[in-house]
DNA sequence: CTGAAAGCGCTTACAG
DNA sequence: CTGAAAGCGCTTACAG
């Protein structure tokens, strides 16, 4: 409570105001006022309130570097994303950062292009800069990745899908399970000839591909010859040239499902160019939700994927673990929506 | 050149191996091998190959918590922008973090949704972490987020837009002069009722109405009833609407300028419900070139914005900056490029 | 061109 | 529940 400036603030030759001014502006020692600050172990309630009324009139802001100095361990989390121009991910990280900042992380965004060995490079140069926390894409794709990932000790959450795996703390949905849906509901309305057109081939669209055997095979409608794989990015320009050439089948198929949405409206367009008559002639199912699927025409059925809810429990989740704690639970699935809309 | 482990990389309690692992194992001072790594200053070419080679050898990786401390400057750069659901940002992202990762730098990225209060509270957070640059889209918005970047002294580079004003970096293009030139097209092609339809209203769009009206009005064509604007962020959705909105008009507008692609792609979905002739009865332009546009049917007229270049030329501009040198241009125009499809 | 000293601002054990 | 000491790993002036 000293008001003379120059006692209860000593400026270090930076000019910035320290942990050792709020300390002697609130009478105590440097590492109470550290503990008071962070909440961290017990302090005395009423030495807590003394440090933060010294901090606030001092104007007190914490260094970052410093801190990670010291405590070797930043505060930013890694996120390692596939892209950015799939708005999916983009929501993703958009919930992430609503539940991250303002508990005092930085989201440090790494795309790696649905490439192994840009993942793995990522992972180092961001491991390097000791973030307190990691969110990863899927299951890391190369053996590397989660070696660097293991050993760093950095608390990690994986989000999309579900990966029950011990010591794997995971926050998504079974994109087998939504595959499967999608099919079910395809045969429903009477498809029969039911093809699966995927792009991109990652991870998560060869379990939507399973789902779509699985629940095909289990009604005996199989057809290998109905899978159509390019491993060239998804994009509304793809989507239309896969469904020229699966139109181009004997026996036409009554059904696509495109595993995702951009293929799905390219497809769509490209029907129309044709002059072909969705869903009539032809059932079209996407995938994810994505923005401009629901003005569509015809409007697109597809899966709605809660990648908002995702981000934000992956959040608290990794916010647990980096507290030390352990999470209620290793894998949650936060499910998915089927959306009826037109075209199917 | 000692190869005993435990005299040329004593290690510390954290096991990792520090500047001062290297002078030893290279024989020099630790701030010789800070300045060998960094290639600051003038160092014996011959001592630099040694503290390289002693580097390489012991596995050195600085810790950048601890630069970033001694220097009182982080070694990542904070980069603004109102969202990331528009592509456009997508790609300047991508583009600003090709250059700025092989530099050494991180690109931390903060999302204003087009709110000056977000963007001032950003620009606060960022800045308490000391960033080596910024990166901001457009003008700031608000007089106190520029104040913040003044006193900061941190470089800063402006994009999007060319802003040539003393003192401000800018990478960007004439938003004015393209919406010009798409309303001179228009006119070109016969059409004499040209509407604006704009959404969000933010600065880079009203400036691109500004170049509607100025050609509107040297061909003695402006009417203030066609100009559209609704705050609303831009979505496929509201483009419909408003070209519903816009088709009620007396007399009939025979052309409609759409500030974003996205509400152009709306709007030619939304013809298509509507049977209506495009180009035919109306023409529609957009802006940007965004993903799927070149699908539509008819494919959409627009105007690609080099958002790849600007990015890749505001991070070489601000590697100059961070460097403390002198960028040979304050303002870099880069153009744009009117794309005629068939929606005009 | 090179170096010894001091310091950046915080936190981690270790005591009490 | 609180603190004195040491240290995190680097760089900034200041000398020479």
């Amino acid at each position: 409570m000293n008001s003379d400036p120059r006692a209860s603030a000593r400026r270090r030759a930076t000019g910035r105001v320290t942990l050792a001014d709020v300390a002697q502006a609130a009478g105590v020692s440097p590492i109470t006022v550290s503990r008071a600050l962070r909440g961290e172990r017990a302090v005395d309630p009423e030495l807590v309130e003394r440090v933060r009324a010294a901090a606030t009139r001092l104007g007190y802001v914490p260094d970052p570097a410093a801190r990670a100095l010291a405590s070797q361990r930043g505060t930013h989390v890694a996120v390692l994303i596939p892209l950015l121009s799939n708005t999916l991910f983009v929501d993703l990280i958009e919930a992430l950062q609503h539940t991250l900042r303002p508990a005092g992380y930085q989201a440090l965004i790494g795309i790696t292009h649905y490439n192994p060995s840009e993942e793995e490079q990522l992972l180092r140069e961001q491991l390097m800069h000791r973030p307190a926390g990691l969110i990863v894409t899927g299951r890391s794709h190369s053996p590397a990745a989660q070696a660097l990932i293991d050993a760093s000790g950095v608390p990690c959450v994986h989000v999309m899908e579900t990966i029950d795996a011990p010591g794997v703390h995971s926050v998504g949905f079974s994109q087998k399970a939504a595959g499967a849906a999608v099919v079910r509901h395809l045969i429903e309305r009477g498809r029969r000839r039911i093809a699966f057109a995927g792009a991109q081939l990652d991870a998560r669209t060869l379990q939507r591909l399973e789902g779509w055997r699985e629940a095909l095979g289990e009604a005996g409608l199989h057809d290998a010859r109905l899978e159509w794989l390019n491993p060239a990015p998804s994009s509304m320009a793809l989507g239309a040239r896969l469904l020229e050439q699966i139109l181009a089948m004997k026996p036409a198929v009554d059904a696509i499902f495109f595993c995702n949405d951009d293929l799905a409206q390219g497809a769509l367009l490209a029907a129309q160019r044709l002059r072909l008559a969705v869903p009539k002639r032809l059932a079209i199912v996407g995938f994810n939700d994505l923005t401009g699927s629901d003005q569509m025409v015809p409007a697109l059925t597809t899966v709605r994927t809660p990648r908002g809810e995702i981000g934000q429990r992956a959040a608290q989740m990794l916010l647990t673990l980096m507290r030390g704690g352990t999470p209620p639970e290793r894998c949650v699935d936060v499910g998915f929506e089927l959306v009826v809309r037109e075209s199917s």
